[in-house]
DNA sequence: TAAGGGAGTGTAAGCGCTAACAGCGATGTC
DNA sequence: GACATCGCTGTTAGCGCTTACACTCCCTTA
């Protein structure tokens, strides 16, 4: 089933057939209304990669993030889908499960099939892929990692401030013994996050931290806070680096009878959805991702008649939310509990 | 930046650049290294377009969903994926938000693009379009909707078995008055899993049910539940249709001060990884995903040296999962609660 | 009435790649 | 020494589409 076929039932040529696909409104309406049943007879579907070679062209835009599983990223991602489709754009997305090299063939992949624009929502990096996507002088838009480039928008949180909002609003709540829970994602942002809490308990000498790591998920949220506490180390407050693990360590912290927020405070970091919806609601900080999504599609997409964007790093400020899973820290040193 | 220009660079013929992307074993090794010597020093990316089109195939599968944002979508597509690349496929998605000419220009996109296999992992359907993918000779697996053909695959849960379940169980425990938590989407499998419940009233003339619905999403899960009780009902169960909806329901009761389980059990569906993680932990009924996923995959990829399959329905039975959101219904008739 | 112009359609040259086939030295065989 | 064989590489015809350009009517306009 090709053009030529649908142009020979229609009694015209490819030409006409291609016109009638690419509504130029040059087709007179009968012919147009001809090629049409053709095409609706023949169940013609036009062949996307011959169109995309011969156009040269390509109207489509790639994602690649992380974790989709995690609905920061997921949310990030479908405000790009319904900002592109609107402006008639496709979106192809691939997951890195936090890996680089998976980051590497996925960027690959996304060039060879010449998209319009690239959103990297990614906390791990290669330093070769920069140069690589410079030269491809494909727009490219990265969130939280990579460095400004003439093709290349930056977009960050400025986790630092953050964090300090939390440690400080920890700390005034009287917990001095921090627990913090992070992913396996070693690399630049995330120990941004770490980094930022470890500096905050260094800045004051009353406070202490101990740190654990497990996948970006539930189940790893809930072990690393389980690993957290297997040492015998008893914080009185459990900093996430983000709302699903979190939500894990609420789920292990019940388990053992600690309650939040009498016995434990617990903080998430990007108030996703669930975190209004677990129990105890989560303290947490606001990574506005809609936002984030449509400042990544202007970039991404050349609004008609302009010129690319020439800013080159947007920071974003997160807001604290304070919920139901913090509170001051027990009076007296809690005797640990077991279930 | 093409093959031409690589050849050109390595003293060689655009064929021989071809054979070593292709990874040919007849070129001589020197020859191989002075190509990808070029490509390196060109950044060349091939351009999978015109691969796709000059090749004529594509390995690549196309999946599409009602709802990424539910993770019992993602986990499907998480398992997809998986395989897949590990037979060398890529996969693309796609999102239908419930709404069917989504679906309709998605099968459109993915046929276009020649996928070489399509999973339907959808509740809503469009007659016409069992007949185009018929004609389309690409294998198709449809989860919940559509009827089997030469091409399609169908794979079916027994809702029917698995809302009886619930129902029996409850009713075991003495519930008479029934909520049920729906989405929007009103057509095949969704309304299966309304009206297993509806039949099971029907069939027990000490039972009541009344239902409302919204999207299908945390938010919605709230406010369905939240419309279910603002009519004056006073059920004391609430079936929702599934998991995510069942975690909205149940902040919604909280935030009415109805304690789950002791004035109102809830039960959801899918078993998702929240199910185990909010609070309380919900009973609900177990879909396998990843056995879903992979059917999918082997259905879609014919094996190595292997026609394709010719089962063309499979029907998986849901099991029970009992957790902490379910327990006796009150004993006397519960005075309504006012927060 | 002839020249000019616009509306509608056809012709054909690619887009960047693959793969069948052809070519061509070097080696082996009788 | 003639010839088949093998290992490697080049030539080239598409894949299905878009699009510049050419062309044909038919209608204006002077």
């Amino acid at each position: 089933m090709n053009l030529e076929q649908v142009a020979r039932r229609a009694k015209v040529s490819t030409a006409t057939v291609s016109r009638v696909l690419n509504n130029a409104s040059v087709v007179k309406s009968s012919t147009r209304a001809r090629v049409e049943k053709a095409i609706e007879e023949l169940k013609y579907h036009p062949n996307l990669h011959a169109r995309n070679l011969a156009g040269g062209k390509s109207r489509s835009l790639g994602v690649i993030a992380s974790n989709m599983e995690n609905p920061f990223f997921f949310d990030i991602y479908k405000t790009i889908e319904s900002d592109a489709h609107a402006r008639g754009y496709e979106v192809v997305v691939a997951n890195t499960d936090y890996r680089s090299e998976q980051l590497v063939s996925s960027i690959r992949l996304m060039i060879g099939r010449r998209v319009a624009g690239l959103a990297a929502i990614v906390s791990e990096m290669e330093p070769a892929l920069i140069k690589e996507l410079t030269e491809s002088r494909i727009p490219v838009v990265f969130y939280d990692v990579g460095q400004p480039r003439q093709n290349i928008t930056n977009i960050r949180v400025n986790y630092r401030r953050g964090i300090d909002k939390v440690t400080d609003y920890l700390h005034s709540l009287g917990h001095r013994r921090l627990g913090f829970v992070g992913h396996h994602a070693m690399l630049g942002p995330i120990n941004d996050r770490m980094k930022a809490v470890l500096d905050a308990v260094a800045r004051n000498s009353s406070l202490e931290v101990k740190t654990a790591a497990d996948a970006d998920t539930l189940e790893g949220g809930r072990q690393a806070t389980r690993a957290l506490l297997a040492s015998g180390y008893q914080p009185t407050a459990i900093i996430c680096v983000n709302d699903l693990m979190a939500v894990g360590a609420l789920r292990e912290l019940r388990e053992r009878g600690i309650r939040v927020p009498q016995d434990m405070s617990v903080t998430g970091f990007d108030n996703v959805k669930l975190s209004e919806f677990c129990y105890p609601a989560l303290t947490t900080l606001h990574i506005p991702r809609e936002q984030i999504g449509h400042i990544i599609c202007s970039c991404l997409i050349p609004a008609p008649g302009e010129t690319a964007p020439t800013e080159h790093e947007i920071v974003i400020d997160p807001e604290f939310v304070v919920r139901e899973s913090t509170g001051p820290a027990p009076a007296a040193p809690r005797k640990r509990q077991v279930t």
